[in-house]
DNA sequence: AGCTGACATTGACGCAGATCAAAAACAGCC
DNA sequence: GGCTGTTTTTGATCTGCGTCAATGTCAGCT
């Protein structure tokens, strides 16, 4: 089970090996897994739940830069500080490793490296996507592309309801990630809603004209 | 001179034996050095002018993701495709690899890929930061950020003339990159030189009141 | 069941920045 | 210099989304 999550890009032996300098966490929802500029110590595997990725301002202003789902990885970057904090948004497990002891497994092994850098390469495309969302879509066009993107995510999660798309955050998130307000937010899904183009269920909604949201969606 | 900017990773011999499979390419103001989903055929690194990177919309909505200034790379991801354009906002000189060369150097060089990663990781935080400018900041503070960026960009490349800002790019494309129109940069600007926060000189912009930016700029 | 606190929805109104339109500045070029 | 096309600036007006304020909904607790 955890296996399946825990990193594609070694052999069984290898794996072993991580497994060894590996041990899980879990943390209750709300609970802050590391903020912002502290010192970067760990590693993190997600195996269950949701974490919301969060740059605030001096001011309060926050951009929810991202959410980590089952199988995402935080850290790999191997900077120093953390450059965003990251928070439950549903109680999480995470698999977490010492980063020291992390970095010195990846230097004797390149091909982990190589795929840290292929992540690293893949999170930079998707940096790139949400900016063209945030620079130049209309509210309407956010919603629908997030909507989009969280169906994709969830879709490749094991044991998912298909057709059902999870909203375990918050409205505040979801603003906080479109660069919106929560009154947006709210009043553009229940316009949408009201459009048939979705139904709002416990969790999450459901798409009843996917055409709609294709075309719109980034 | 283009050793410096070449790659930093290497050490004297491997540096050579990079030089061995780059030619340095030339392009036009206006050109385009490579396209959006077209195949990733080559790495770039500028060694002169500089260029825009841009993601376009269907309906011609642009986002700017990125100016390349001398000594950046592009194409260090090693994806098939391009997932950005690139286009020459100045004449620009670039030291060119052939993609499928520089790989196969790379697979023998786990440092340089350990490099590749940190560039990478770099970008990504510029990126989470320009997600923060788009998403909650004012055009002022969006301006100002900007503009300080710049400075901070321009001044750690040799020869630079200290306190321009040298803005080689047209208002429409700095106002792609902030998630502004055109109006709206030519506005801010010219009410900061009303305001005597900066003049506008040929090529570019000078601070006159570095604090003023140093508070508005993320 | 009723209470409580957090979160979501809805409505009325305002404004930052977009849009539309025109004039001004500038760069090449003959 | 004058002509031509491009980019920038400026002004007037509009509007999508934000702000402010109230009401509704739901989960957990006693």
């Amino acid at each position: 089970m955890r296996h399946l999550s825990i990193c594609q890009a070694l052999d069984a032996e290898e794996l072993t090996q991580l497994e060894d300098i590996a041990s899980d966490s879990v943390f209750d929802e709300r609970v802050v897994l590391f903020h912002e500029e502290d010192e970067a110590s760990s590693v993190f595997n997600l195996t269950a739940g949701v974490a919301r990725l969060i740059r605030s301002l001096p001011d309060g202003r926050r951009q929810v830069t991202g959410f980590a789902l089952p199988g995402d990885f935080l850290g790999l970057s191997l900077e120093k500080t953390w450059r965003y904090s990251a928070e439950a948004v549903t109680p999480v497990v995470a698999c977490r490793f010492r980063r020291s002891v992390f970095e010195a497994f990846a230097d004797k092994n390149p091909q982990l490296i190589k795929k840290m850098h292929e992540f690293a390469s893949h999170d930079l495309n998707m940096a790139q996507d949400h900016m063209v969302l945030l620079g130049r879509l209309t509210a309407e066009e956010k919603l629908a592309s997030f909507l989009v993107e969280m169906k994709k995510r969830w879709s490749r999660i094991a044991g998912h309801e298909p057709g059902l798309i999870r909203l375990p955050m918050g409205r505040q998130d979801i603003a906080d990630y479109l660069g919106l307000t929560i009154e947006t937010v709210s009043r553009v899904i229940n316009q949408m809603q009201r459009d048939r183009k979705l139904v709002i269920v416990p969790d999450g909604i459901r798409f009843v004209d996917q055409n709609y949201f294709d075309a719109l969606a980034l």
